[in-house]
DNA sequence: AGCACGCCGACT
DNA sequence: GTCGGCGTGCTC
């Protein structure tokens, strides 16, 4: 019988088989998408292997076949997706939907299927809506209409998906609420993105500094040997050109009629990359952002794999963009942690792409001024070859880093001890010289914290139990950082209802108002997620770069971007809130952030200043920072890894547990855990790995309905061991209790 | 994951 | 009386 074994999308490993009837034989090959009657469902799915063979005892036919010229995964991509789902034990039919275009309407009509129209298929251009109205209830509503009132009340018009992410059942009950008149529904479109749309004056390429030279020319030579498959991590701070070598590799690629893909931390942050790239190739770019709609995702999707275009340019989802005769991938900011997926599927695009390449008998460039320690080790261990682009040409003098001991300092002017005396001073100098300063604290909104005064309370989120931020703006609101819940700020205490609340910390909202306050005669501006949608960061800093700003205060953000000419003086509030964060990387990241914020001041002819505001003056992260000493740190954060068997010396397996019943869940984890340390002995050859059970994850457990999440973590240096280990635990764990949900991580991977 | 089937509580 | 909550089992 011809069978057809197809990836479906659903949570389960394994493919399933079709037979594949006479009608449609000649078109059903590996990478089509088909069409497949699934229990009671019609489901599309890809075929990931086709041919005679011996159908199991429950066989249904194809219903039909969606690609109508060619398959809609390449071999290329198809076997890249099949190693992602072995390499994470992910489910192969959920890895195959991240690289599915958006099905055409067309063809869902086509297919007679309803299914497509409605919810599921491709989102429609508008949204349900559902605001408040003036009425009041009669009487007390009961449970989710009764909190799903409330929450439309406290946070205004709403769409019905939001609604429908944190209730089960808003549906129904915002329908019963519509009924007693107390919300009105209603639908408003989405609003098409046309970020990218204005046309980009053409550039001519600048001529190549001898290391930018030497750089695009190892690339050019790996690119045009046959062996292909080559890495390179490309070492250059902000402003020492790695764009342009970027450019000239895709040039190179093209020379070889090979396409490319170019992976962006986050591209809405990043709109003066693109335009370079656009002004380089012009409209021959794919650029791939969230603001696209489904059906220009679909026209970009096709363009690409037609071939018409050979350059795809995005955030971590482009990993999968159908780039024809793949040649080049280019990972910038390389360090960068979200090119880590955290939901779903998680994969490390940065690694995925090293694969990927790898396995296209292509190029990958990992490129930043501060690379990953992962980066570094592959350098080291001459699995990829390090290319390095010096500082500028033009004598740049480094800045001056000084460190502000919070401990030996009292409050500053202000009466704020954030600001400390010297800090305050070095603003007011530079403000003085008619320069620029840039605040880095990494808090968004006004106090990261409200306690009750009588009796110390907390307000917290009611599904994540993390304190809730007060955000002045937007009317003085309550918000939770996990999981986007909002509320008023109350009056009094849900506890005891005393009125005495208090706002504590420090938030880049309050920061603002305390400079505007202190330094009246200079324009503050902030820059965080909160006023940053898209464009405006591009405003934001265009106000910046044409001196209509003189403080400039924000979150990571500000460390990202281009060249801000003006700015003398950078100012890390806290440094210590970096280095405290529960991660095994949060002194790596310290580093990288400190470094990259530190690279903003001082460009052009005056030598900057950055004031490092710290309690532990004496940490590694601060002190090589302060000493611009990349090589002296990862030295140090090297060998402290290998001590404690951390990666990237080791691999990170991670089960997570989801269960409504927290006492339930810490039992399932135990339980879990020793089966873990059991497989793991039995699996070992060097000696058990390190199975450590984690707490309620910070993770946004809204999402989750309220349910308890709590992770077995375990580490090994053996990556087969660790494979078999999770397989055995993840059986386990379905025997466990149905209710327990499970989803592996492994992280971070060495590949080659 | 969906989606059926099946069994218990508060509403027309 | 039944609508709708969620437990459990299956999907080629």
């Amino acid at each position: 019988m011809l069978l057809a074994h197809v990836a479906l999308p659903v949570p389960m490993a394994h493919t399933f088989s079709y037979e594949i009837p006479a009608r449609l034989a000649g078109r059903t090959r590996q990478g089509t998408r088909v069409l497949c009657s699934f229990g009671s469902r019609r489901l599309v799915g890809v075929v990931v292997t086709a041919g005679e063979g011996e159908p199991p005892p429950k066989v249904k036919p194809l219903l039909d076949v969606l690609d109508t010229d060619e398959p809609a995964l390449t071999d290329e991509l198809l076997a890249f997706l099949r190693d992602l789902s072995g390499y994470y034990l992910a489910p192969i039919g959920e890895v195959m939907r991240l690289a599915l275009p958006p099905i055409e309407r067309a063809v869902a009509r086509a297919l007679e299927d309803s299914l497509f129209e409605t919810k599921k298929g491709i989102s429609a251009r508008r949204v349900q809506t559902v605001a408040p109205t003036e009425k009041l209830e009669e009487s007390a509503l009961g449970g989710q209409a009764g909190a799903i009132l409330a929450h439309v009340r406290a946070v205004g018009e709403t769409s019905l998906v939001d609604l429908e992410n944190r209730w089960k059942s808003a549906r129904a009950a915002v329908k019963k609420l519509a009924q007693l008149g107390l919300v009105t529904t209603g639908s408003r479109e989405v609003q098409a993105d046309s970020f990218f749309a204005s046309p980009a004056p053409r550039d001519t390429p600048p001529e190549l500094t001898p290391p930018q030279a030497s750089a695009v020319e190892a690339i050019a030579t790996a690119l045009a040997s046959t062996s292909g498959a080559a890495t390179f991590a490309l070492h250059g701070v902000t402003g020492s050109g790695k764009t342009e070598v970027y450019l000239r590799a895709i040039v190179a690629a093209r020379q070889q009629k090979k396409g490319s893909i170019v992976l962006v931390p986050e591209i809405a942050l990043t709109p003066q990359l693109v335009a370079r790239f656009r002004a380089r190739f012009g409209d021959d770019v794919a650029v791939l952002h969230s603001g696209l709609l489904p059906r220009e995702r679909l026209v970009m999707w096709k363009r690409l794999r037609t071939g018409e275009l050979d350059v795809a340019i995005g955030a971590r989802s482009a990993l999968f963009a159908p780039v024809r005769d793949l040649g080049l991938i280019v990972v910038d900011e390389e360090h960068d942690p979200s090119f880590k997926q955290e939901e779903g599927i998680r994969y490390h695009a940065r690694d995925m792409a090293i694969l990927r390449a790898h396995r296209a008998a292509g190029v990958c460039i990992l490129g930043s001024a501060t690379l990953s320690l992962e980066t570094e080790h592959l350098s080291r261990t001459n699995k990829a070859t390090k290319l390095v682009l010096p500082d500028r040409a033009r004598a740049q003098p480094m800045p001056a880093v000084e460190i502000v001991d919070l401990r030996r300092m009292g409050p500053g002017p202000t009466g704020d001890k954030r600001i400390s005396l010297p800090l305050h001073r070095a603003i007011e100098r530079t403000l003085a010289a008619r320069e620029q300063v840039i605040l880095f604290l990494n808090r968004r909104g006004f106090s990261p914290a409200v306690r009750c005064e009588a009796c110390g309370e907390l307000c917290s989120c009611p599904s994540c139990s993390v304190a809730l931020t007060f955000h002045k703006r937007h009317g003085e609101r309550l918000r939770c950082h996990y999981c986007d819940f909002e509320t008023l700020l109350p009056d009094n205490c849900a506890k005891c209802k005393s009125p005495a609340l208090a706002l504590e910390g420090l938030g880049t909202e309050k920061l603002e108002e305390t400079l505007a306050t202190a330094f009246p005669e200079a324009k503050v501006a902030r820059l965080d997620r909160d006023v940053a949608s898209g464009r405006t960061v591009d405003t934001v800093l265009g106000r910046m770069r044409a001196r209509e700003i003189d403080i400039l205060v924000g979150t990571q953000m500000v460390t990202k971007g281009h060249d801000l000419p003006h700015v003398t003086l950078v100012g890390v509030i806290n440094a210590d809130a970096a280095l405290s964060l529960p991660d095994f990387r949060a002194a790596e990241r310290a580093f990288h952030l400190l470094v990259q914020v530190a690279g903003r001041a001082g460009r052009g002819d005056v030598p900057g200043r950055v004031l490092i505001q710290t309690y532990t003056p004496e940490h590694p992260a601060i002190v090589h920072a302060l000493r611009h000493d990349v090589n002296a740190f990862l030295e140090l954060e090297l060998a402290d890894r290998r001590e404690l068997g951390y990666p990237p010396f080791s691999r990170v397996g991670l089960i997570r547990v989801d269960h409504p019943d927290e006492a339930t869940a810490r039992e399932a984890c135990a339980m879990l855990a020793n089966v873990a340390r059991d497989a793991a002995e039995a699996a070992a050859r060097e000696g058990p790995g390190r199975v450590a059970i984690l707490g309620p994850a910070p993770a946004p457990l809204a999402r989750l309905r309220q349910r308890f999440r709590f992770r077995v973590m375990l580490r090994s240096s053996d990556r087969a061991m660790l494979r078999q280990t999770l397989l055995a635990v993840a059986r386990a764990a379905r025997s466990v209790e149905r209710t327990v949900r499970t989803a592996i991580d492994i992280d971070p991977v060495q590949l080659l």
